[in-house]
DNA sequence: ATCACAATACTTTTT
DNA sequence: GTATTGTGAT
């Protein structure tokens, strides 16, 4: 039939595989995602099943828009068309936990709280057991917690073998109360509280598996064991469980992902059918080589002969500067040549990277050339301070037990309402035992006594007043489209006069504030609970927009799953791809590995790695040395002068050794040097130890016989120098 | 209560 | 280089 037509003989054998458990392994770009769509065309078409009995599981929601759409083509828009439920393991996971909100410590109206959101409660939650938030940072309790629940290991569970486990077992306890006081869960308990659900009421799960016959995983590797655990629960004897992954490009292991999943799933499925998909379809020989070159370094894994028929292609072009901005504008001019060149439109171009901190450099080149580029980054839009804002006082009218918005917005514009009042308010929302939300909500001009003692009447005017406010946002969210509720709420609180302060930045804010707008108007009919869903569960590969024709910026992590013509990874220096971070953890030196060959069998013709001598990182300049992965690249797939010990390199040491006496023309002469003793109206008296000359001021440190060692800038320090015994101009 | 500036601490990757 | 917290002045 003409679904198979099109297929290879493994893929076929994939796609038309009888019902049961299949495991496909399949290298990068040997067409995974087309299997997946063409066994669901397959099972709707040729077996007759009703697509709401298909269960799609992709590692993002564009993945999964897309996979709709590709699914959608295939079957032909004709016929009674009823959607296949298709979806992240959050969304599936909020959405089942809605539907059954009875079986839940939180209401159906519960909101999902992001990282941020968890780190202003868990800072809380650390003041209020009374420990000392500089000696026990809120993050890395944070972090076990959400490790514990990515593993399903319950508060009463959690092992106290040390100190810090002890605390964490505290702190965990408490987060989870707050966390329902608030009426929220956070990411992990989505998939945590499904997987308690299913597990602990057997007719839910019953339910669930009759409904949902055919369950299909994308990025079966990047599942943890809260995704996995929620996966066997789902599928009982009769389900269908078809499942896609290749070990090689695990990449989310610092998220509790295990790719022995993939080993899992054969030992608790035995009878599984595996499938080998090694055909590669995207790139050059010498791209798949050089991705063998690297990958096969690593031990224990099942190695995979990619092979492909497109020949063997361009070499790799391997390019060092001399720091960022050199690099930045390499990368640029690069893109320019190619397109010039007829060799590939900057559309067809992606710039890759380790760390979200690259792109500033890149970015700042691309605007200097006028060359327009895609960044790929949620962070950069919902992670907004204005954004959020927003977004929290929608949540609060939503949800006004979400004590974490409140707390935002509460004096956001400023209303008068500080530190003092927002206290009083929660001590008595305590004893009242109510949240601080419904408190506020239920004033309405009459005041309780706890509000009353502690607080002067300008302050209780103000709560009251923001009361009101709560409360007609309320209403107009039951009778009114989002974005009427959105407008009130701007015009009610004055945010566009907060924002717009004259600057060229405030007028930006305000920018986003409409965009976040005019997102919202897409969701006008769905309502206010769907579009909080979709902002929290929003990931960065959706803000991926596939019509421009300009370059790609991205991390490698956000390159899974895509491909380009051209793939330019930058920053291959060590310390940065390898991560520092990684250096004393071969597992995570090996994700590190791995996240390179992603990066590299993402290019369908060219790969140009680039690097560079000195990198600013933390605002000082540092010398680079080149990548350990870069001399596992056989030199017969490469071109461009080679690394280490080139001419070039020669070159940078000696730009970093030199002593260079002569300040850049323009900047200032030092005023103070080593040794001098000064005076400083606060600190008292002082020697300076250091001082460099920064753009246009000094910077300098003292060391105070009363503090200690200071960082100043000079103009503003307001120094008086007592004596002058410095020996010698002072150079870092 | 609010602002402005200064010091501090932290940056891997993200659903 | 940035976000957040702390401090002193108004």
């Amino acid at each position: 039939m003409d679904l198979l037509k099109s297929l290879n003989p493994q893929q076929r054998q994939a796609v038309s595989a009888p019902s049961g458990q299949v495991l496909v392994l399949a290298g990068p770009g040997s067409g995974k995602t087309r299997v997946l769509t063409h066994r669901i065309a397959f099972l709707v078409a040729e077996r007759g099943v009703p697509p709401r009995g298909i269960m799609a599981v992709t590692f993002t929601n564009k993945a999964a828009r897309e996979m709709g759409q590709r699914v959608r083509g295939l079957l032909g828009n004709t016929g009674d068309w009823r959607p296949i439920s298709l979806g992240t393991f959050h969304a599936l996971a909020a959405r089942l936990l809605r539907a059954e909100a009875e079986h839940l410590p939180v209401g159906r109206d519960f909101v999902i709280f992001d990282e941020s959101d968890q780190q202003a409660l868990m800072r809380q939650v650390v003041k209020d057991l009374q420990l000392d938030p500089k000696q026990h940072p809120p993050n890395r309790f944070r972090r076990a917690i959400s490790s514990a629940k990515n593993e399903l290991v319950e508060v009463e569970d959690y092992p106290s073998t040390s100190y810090f486990d002890e605390l964490v077992r505290r702190t965990y306890a408490r987060y989870q109360q707050f966390l329902v006081a608030n009426n929220a869960l956070d990411f992990d308990d989505l998939l945590f509280w499904l997987v308690r659900l299913l597990r602990e009421h057997p007719p839910i799960r019953q339910k669930y598996r009759e409904r949902f016959r055919h369950i299909l995983v994308d990025e079966f590797q990047d599942t943890n064991s809260a995704q996995y655990n929620m996966l066997r629960l789902l599928a009982g004897e009769e389900t269908d469980l078809f499942v896609v992954g290749d070990p090689d490009q695990s990449i989310y292991r610092w998220r509790g992902a295990d790719y022995r999943n993939v080993q899992r799933f054969q030992r608790d499925y035995p009878e599984a059918q595996v499938i080998l998909l090694e055909e590669n379809y995207r790139s050059t020989q010498r791209i798949l080589d050089a991705a063998m070159a690297v990958i096969d370094r690593l031990p224990g894994r099942r190695r995979k002969a990619l092979f492909t028929r497109r020949g063997a292609g361009h070499p790799l072009l391997l390019h060092e500067a001399y720091d960022e901005a050199d690099e930045a504008e390499f990368v640029v001019q690069t893109i320019r040549r190619l397109a010039r060149e007829g060799q590939a439109s900057p559309g067809q171009v992606a710039v890759m990277y380790r760390t979200n901190a690259q792109s500033r450099a890149l970015e700042e080149a691309f605007l200097r050339a006028n060359m327009p580029y895609r960044l790929v980054g949620a962070q950069r839009f919902y992670g907004r301070r204005e954004v959020k804002d927003l977004i929290a006082y929608l949540r609060l009218v939503h949800n006004p037990r979400d004590q974490v918005s409140l707390l935002r917005i509460l004096n956001v514009p400023p209303r008068g309402i500080g530190a003092k009042t927002v206290e009083a308010l929660l001590n008595a929302a305590s004893t009242l035992h109510l949240s601080a939300g419904e408190l506020v909500l239920a004033l309405q001009g009459g005041m309780p006594a706890e509000l009353n003692g502690p607080l002067g009447r300008r302050a209780l005017r103000a709560l009251d007043a923001f009361g009101r406010q709560l409360n007609a946002w309320r209403e107009a969210a039951r009778s009114q489209p989002l974005v009427a509720l959105i407008d009130r709420i701007l015009a009610d609180t004055g945010l566009r006069a907060y924002l717009e302060d004259g600057t060229e930045e405030g007028q930006e804010r305000w920018a986003n504030v409409l965009e976040l707008r005019r997102v919202a108007e897409e969701f006008s009919e769905l309502g206010l609970e769907t579009f909080l869903e979709h902002v929290a569960l929003i990931s960065d590969q959706d803000t991926l927009s596939d019509q421009q024709e300009a370059p790609t910026l991205l991390t490698l992590h956000a390159a899974k799953g895509l491909e380009f013509q051209v793939v330019i990874i930058t920053g291959l220096d060590d310390g940065l791809l390898p991560h520092q971070r990684s250096f004393d953890d071969p597992e995570a030196m090996a994700e590190e590995r791995r996240l390179f060959y992603v990066g590299l069998t993402r290019a369908m013709d060219r790969i140009i790695l680039v690097r560079c001598f000195r990198r600013r990182l933390f605002g000082r300049d540092e010398p680079a040395t080149p990548s350990r992965f870069l001399h596992d690249l056989p030199s017969a797939l490469l071109e461009g002068e080679l690394l280490s010990l080139g001419a070039g390199q020669a070159r940078a040491m000696d730009t970093l050794t030199r002593w260079d006496a002569t300040p850049a023309s323009g900047a200032p002469a030092a005023r103070f040097r080593a040794g001098m003793r000064v005076l400083h109206r606060k600190f008292g008296e002082g020697i300076v130890m250091e001082s460099r000359v920064e753009q246009d001021d000094e910077e300098v440190t003292i060391a105070f016989q009363s503090v200690g060692l200071k960082r100043l800038a000079a103009s503003m320090a307001g120094l008086e120098i007592l004596d002058d015994h410095a020996g010698g101009p002072t150079e870092s």
